[in-house]
DNA sequence: CTTGACATGAGGTACGTACGTCATTTAGAA
DNA sequence: TTCTAAATGACGTACGTACCTCATGTCAAG
């Protein structure tokens, strides 16, 4: 005997099939009374929904939509292909994925393409964008039609029912933070950390949680303002320039951007070419490059399939009303040095013949 | 329109419905040039078949079995833990997991016990043991009367089809290699390495890496032949006692076992109480507590999580013939400090009402 | 030409659920 | 009691696939 079906259901509360039918899809005209005797029934013999029949039947296919910055970077580039490869695998599970693209600094017409959304027939979206009153709102028009709404990489605190699928990035910068403690040895001087924007919200708790650990475990290092290059190739330049040169001497570097091209070539055109710890996020093929041939010495990552399939699981989980286990969800914040990098490892199984 | 279905793919293929089930389903009775046209259709309107409905119709349960070791520490009480967690979310994908305990240090006893397996209408197995002979034996038995094997945790490289899911150990002795070499800074001393017995292949590997990044990166340690205690918390204490008393100073010990409670308590007693880097595998709640107080630098974990789910995915695509993606099931080498321990985070989704 | 082996088609039932229609029962008010 | 609306039951069809039976087609050996 496998598990139980609605017919044993039925069986067991007393009603008939239609009857379950309509407490389990909420449809109208049954008593309170009734509801009842169904809901106790399904705890008695632990009758749990097969979402495969029930899809089936309703030949209905979820539609899930990804709004990501329209901006191109590698970490963008990296869930882009993350999502095309859930995409493929989640079509037997009536899952469909799609991107959109949406401008991240603006938030009036990011709002408005958020609201498109809704029309669109779609049943769950993940954001990824940086927090503002109109993405918020945005949110909230999404969620009272009933779309799931999950907050990606960047949290969206002020948005309720909104899930958020990322890391704890004050956590991350802790976690930098004591890397660079520690990395450092003994060694007196500056460090410096780099970010675009010092206005983001995932800069600030980064900023924060680093300053912490660097208080607290390296007083040694004398930690300055942010950087701020504005996207700016030119200006990151400049900045570095000016940092590297100046009297005290450079001990670490900390980057908060994915994009650490521009920085990094700055670096080796004005800094000493040894000795200098630099710390980055994410996992491209850039920042592998450079943990291997030394230039960076850790990088802290997000595992990008985890957070796409971790957003998508918990969307579906919204929709259809059901629950997800907790700890599966929970995105890690890994170190990566050189060391740990993931190889590629030969596919596993093999293809339909 | 969504997918094509069966119906479709009779259709472009022109042949019935039965001749397509035919060849879906390895059935014989059908011509070698009709097996083509139709597997040409199939290419053609990029036909994927429906696992869900598959499944359905079969009205089958795959029946998946975890063959454990019998003794119990943290790190096994983890991987249980998330194998019933695993067995609750995959309810719906008609998947039954069960945990099967086998005595890891009797090759014999536990071939017997892998025999014992094929009998009882299981699909597939995951094997977490020690490669020995026997063992490799009973794995080709299991293959052989078409059971899908994935070797857990413990890698199977002699067993011929056997994926393996867990990390490359070597890669992890020399992540613990770095992180010592960066951690002890400029100091100069002595380095323990601990095991339960240097005869596992683990153990080797692991200690393999952790020398040659030593041997590059710290030449100023003194690296110690492995201190094997047999599992014998008494000896555990004894040979701590004497490294620890030595002439030369010790400033990194290395725990390749899962279980710390004893080596940390000998550290406690009879070293010095600041100052040794100590880095352990595998986080649990031991190895947690001593990341926060401090007693350990750095935990080398893989995700156990990930490793249950990715043995099922894996034995699944086995089962049902079909592919994985190899990224998502590439487990990674993570580096757990005090500063990037997961939290317990709030459950993100709501339960069935 | 017959025979038989094999290849293929046609059609049904089943899996567990969704969802529709229509008949019937029940409860509460008049 | 009688009427009415609400609650419930009975039943059919559908989803995409598996798997069974039986009929029919084809081809080559005898």
């Amino acid at each position: 005997m496998g598990r139980p079906t609605t017919k044993d259901l039925a069986k067991v509360a007393g009603v008939s099939l239609a009857t379950i039918d309509r407490v389990l899809n909420a449809r109208p005209g049954v008593r309170q009374v009734t509801v009842e005797r169904v809901n106790r029934a399904i705890k008695e013999i632990n009758f749990v929904r097969d979402f495969s029949a029930a899809n089936l039947a309703r030949s209905k296919e979820y539609e899930l939509v990804f709004l990501l910055p329209d901006h191109d970077d590698e970490f963008i580039g990296l869930i882009r292909e993350a999502i095309t490869e859930a995409n493929q695998s989640l079509a037997h599970e009536r899952i469909n994925v799609t991107v959109v693209r949406g401008p991240a600094n603006d938030p009036h017409r990011l709002a408005e393409e958020i609201d498109t959304l809704s029309a669109l027939g779609v049943d769950g979206v993940a954001i990824m964008a940086p927090e503002t009153p109109q993405v918020r709102d945005a949110i909230s028009r999404l969620d009272a039609r009933g779309i799931a709404v999950v907050a990606f990489v960047a949290n969206q605190p002020n948005a309720e029912s909104t899930s958020f699928v990322g890391i704890n990035n004050q956590a991350a910068g802790r976690t930098v933070g004591q890397l660079m403690a520690r990395f450092t040895g003994e060694k007196r001087g500056m460090v410096l950390v780099q970010t675009e924007t010092i206005q983001s919200r995932d800069s600030q708790e980064r900023r924060l949680g680093f300053d912490t650990i660097m208080a607290k475990y390296a007083q040694r290092l004398k930690v300055c303002p942010s950087l701020e290059d504005y996207g700016d190739p030119v200006r990151t330049a400049q900045i570095f320039k000016a940092a590297l040169q100046s009297d005290l001497p450079v001990v670490g570097i900390y980057l908060m951007n994915h994009d650490i091209h521009e920085a990094m070539q700055a670096i080796e055109a004005f800094g000493p070419s040894q000795g200098i710890v630099v710390i980055a996020h994410e996992l491209t093929p850039q920042t592998c490059a450079r943990l291997v041939d030394g230039s960076l010495d850790a990088v802290i990552t997000q595992d990008v399939g985890h957070l796409v399939h971790s957003s998508i699981r918990v969307l579906k989980a919204k929709i259809t009303n059901t629950s997800t286990v907790a700890s599966q969800e929970r995105i890690r914040i890994e170190i990566t040095l050189r060391e740990n990098m993931p190889e590629e490892k030969p596919t596993v199984a093999e293809n339909i013949e």
